[in-house]
This record gives C-alpha cells, sequence and structure tokens, in this order.
DNA sequence: CTCTGTTGTGACCGATCGGTAACAGTATGC
DNA sequence: GCATACTGTTACCGATCGGTCACAACAGAG
C-alpha cells in the first residue's frame, strides 16, 4: 500500500499520443462501426480516455470532428496509392493487381465496408460540411484508378477504372447485407477479369 | 364565410389510406430521404398525417416499424421481378436486359441509392430485427439474379449474376458520393458488356 | 341510439443528445 | 520558481429522443 500509482493503466487507446489524435483515432474507429449518427461524443471521449471539454477545445462541434476523420481516411487512402506506386516502380500493372488484391483483403477482412460511403449515406444533409470532402475524396480516388489503367495501357482506361470502382464499392456495400460469401467474395476474380478483358492484345 | 371547412386539406400523404398505411408509407420516404438515424418518430408521423399514439397502436416500436418498411422494401422488389417475367414470356435475355434498363433509370432517377443498403450501413447492431430481413431479402435477390442468368443461358451464371449485382449495388452507392455523372453514369453498358460477354457464342 | 373499435390530443416520462461554464490540476519552458 | 498552456472534473444547459398516459372525438355496425 506504500506505492502510489500515479501513472494511469495507459490503455491501447490512451496510448503514447496526444489528446486530440486519439480523440481522432478512436473518433474514426467508432463512427465506422456504430455509424456517425449511432455513436455520442460522450462515448468518444471515454474511449479515448479523456473528457468531451477536451473534444470541443481541438473540435469546434461533432460535424468538425466527423469532417476531420473523413479528412484522415482519405488522406491515408492517398498514402497507399504513392506506396503502391513506391512498391512496383514503372510497373502499372503489377501495381493494378496489387490495388486489386489490396481492395480484396479489405473486403475480407473489414465488414463494415467504407467509411467514406456509409458516410454518405448518413450525412443527408447537402450541405453538411463532410459532403465536400466525400465528393472530393471520391474523385481523386477515381481519377487515381482512372490514371492507373491508362499507365497499363488497357484499352478504354476510363471505362475499365470506372468498372472496377463499381465493383471495389459494389463489394464493400454488399458484404453489409449480403455477408462475406455473398457476390463480394469473388470480388477479386471479377477484377481481374475485368482488366484482362480490356488488355491490348 | 357560410360554408364551414370540415374536410380537411388531404395532402397526398393523408389521402384516402388508413393511418397505418399513411405511416408506412411516409415512413419509409422519410428513412430513406434522411436516413433511419436521422428521422424522429414524431416528425414521421406529423407527415404522414397523424400522431405518435396512432404509430405506436400500430407498431410497437421504431424498430418494429423500421422492419416492417424493410420488409415492404423487400416485396415490392420481388413484384417487380415477377412484373418482369410477365412482361417478357418465355424471354429471358429480355428480362435480363429489362432488368438493367430498370437499373439504370432507377440509378438514374433516385440520388439515395438503395433503402436495404443503406439501411445495412445504419443498423450496426448485429442482433437488430431489421438485419434478419436486410439479408434474407439479398439473398433472394440474388437468387433470383442467378436464376434469370441460367434461363438467359449465360456461362457461368453465378459469376454473371454476382458481377451484375456487384456493379449494381456499386452504382447506387457511389452514386452517393461521386454523384449522378461519376462512375455510375456507365452502369447500363458496363452491365450490358457483363451479358454479352457471357453468351454463349 | 347505443355499442365498439379506431383515431386524435396534449401533457408527460426518463434518457440521451450536442455543447458550455467555471474551476482545479498538471506539464513544460524560461 | 514562475508563467503559460494544456488537460481533467463536475455540473449544467436546452433540445430532442423514443415511448406512454388518460381522455375526448369519431366512425361504422347492430
Amino acid at each position: 500500500m506504500g506505492v502510489k500509482i500515479l501513472q494511469k493503466p495507459e490503455e491501447a487507446t490512451a496510448s503514447s499520443l496526444k489528446p486530440r489524435d486519439r480523440l481522432l483515432h478512436t473518433a474514426r474507429d467508432l463512427f465506422h462501426q456504430h455509424g456517425i449518427k449511432g455513436i455520442g461524443v460522450e462515448a468518444i471521449t471515454e474511449a479515448a480516455g479523456t473528457n468531451k471539454m477536451t473534444l470541443y477545445r481541438h473540435f469546434g462541434s461533432k460535424d468538425d470532428l466527423i469532417v476531420e476523420c473523413l479528412q484522415k481516411a482519405i488522406n491515408e487512402t492517398m498514402s497507399k496509392w504513392d506506396e503502391l506506386e513506391r512498391e512496383y516502380p514503372d510497373n502499372p500493372k503489377a501495381q493494378l493487381i496489387a490495388w486489386i488484391g489490396a481492395g480484396a483483403q479489405c473486403i475480407a477482412s473489414d465488414k463494415r465496408g467504407c467509411e467514406i460511403a456509409n458516410a454518405a449515406v448518413e450525412l443527408t444533409e447537402p450541405d453538411h460540411p463532410g459532403r465536400r470532402v466525400i465528393e472530393e475524396g471520391k474523385k481523386e480516388h477515381r481519377r487515381r484508378l482512372v490514371g492507373l489503367c491508362q499507365r497499363a495501357d488497357l484499352t478504354q482506361p476510363e471505362l475499365a477504372a470506372d468498372t472496377l470502382c463499381l465493383l471495389f464499392e459494389g463489394a464493400r456495400i454488399s458484404r453489409q447485407s449480403d455477408g462475406p460469401e455473398g457476390p463480394c467474395a469473388r470480388f477479386k476474380r471479377m477484377a481481374e477479369g475485368v482488366v484482362a478483358a480490356y488488355e491490348r492484345k
């Protein structure tokens, strides 16, 4: 009894990160798991090992927090694109196949689908600040996929990219209603088939 | 001034239908437009031209109302399938092309996507009564699509059906974040391409 | 006309929502 | 040691949430 506990338990969420980053990380996770409207700010602060005041000092409102979470998610996706280019430099076809593989893995491991698309479902007000972020993020994602299809020398690169895009989006949303054994299970096969179909012979 | 107004305005929602049906119809619409968690029961009853007590006398809870709305949506979809068969009897290929056309029209006209898939995004609790309805509805939908692809004598009918399914789901969810000019705009072309690719030559 | 089942009304419940005020504790840099 | 900036605590705000109560109005059937 002589030793006073000065250090708090420090669970995973309340790690070495500063409160702001813990809040962002935790909020993103809880928004994704329970839906944006399905989780309250208090629950987020508790899970992040902090409190409401700290949240509202860093983020002016729940909506602002939502926007930052969305932006962070998009930035992460863009980083993955960069990583892909670094991993297979000057080999766009390998990049494309790797993108499909990563997509399939993402579908298999995450039952809640795409956090950006899910946010678009929940944020119905047309002037919600999050909508701009969502739209620009998805547009950028499409741009990069089209670019990759072009570099991979696919015939009709835009159509190929849009097809891959719809298959991917479809797989992630379908997983939430049809389960992991539904149509989404064959995403990889379909996507690789699309690439093959648009390859220059 | 001599004429008393005995008949209420009777707007579209408060039509000749009975309160229960008005509630169901209105709730479905508002759930779709604002999201399930984005609309309250009071707003639903007002839009339906009735009151909370009447709602709770017909539906025990908001969750029960949600379930009935989902079931109604699924029944409607199944009716459309029946209609399709009646319209092109013994011509499965024409049914398939008509299904694609109807899908494209649905994508173009409804910016909020699939109410069932959207519900799956919002109802995150795994034991929510609505989830069973969603899963069974989507499974039945897939079953019918596979059946149609088989009757249309496509090679690999299951793979073709799953591909069409993902393209359709993807188009409807993508429209909500990428807009009507995004990848979803080419759904018809892609889907018809899939049918052509799996046709027996 | 009366009886019965269906609606409508308005007040009300406890819980939770997003958000704030005031104040106390703590870490850091000089 | 001291000032400053950040963080934590508690209590609180008004609004809204899903849901219920008792009671009045109303319809149609017998």
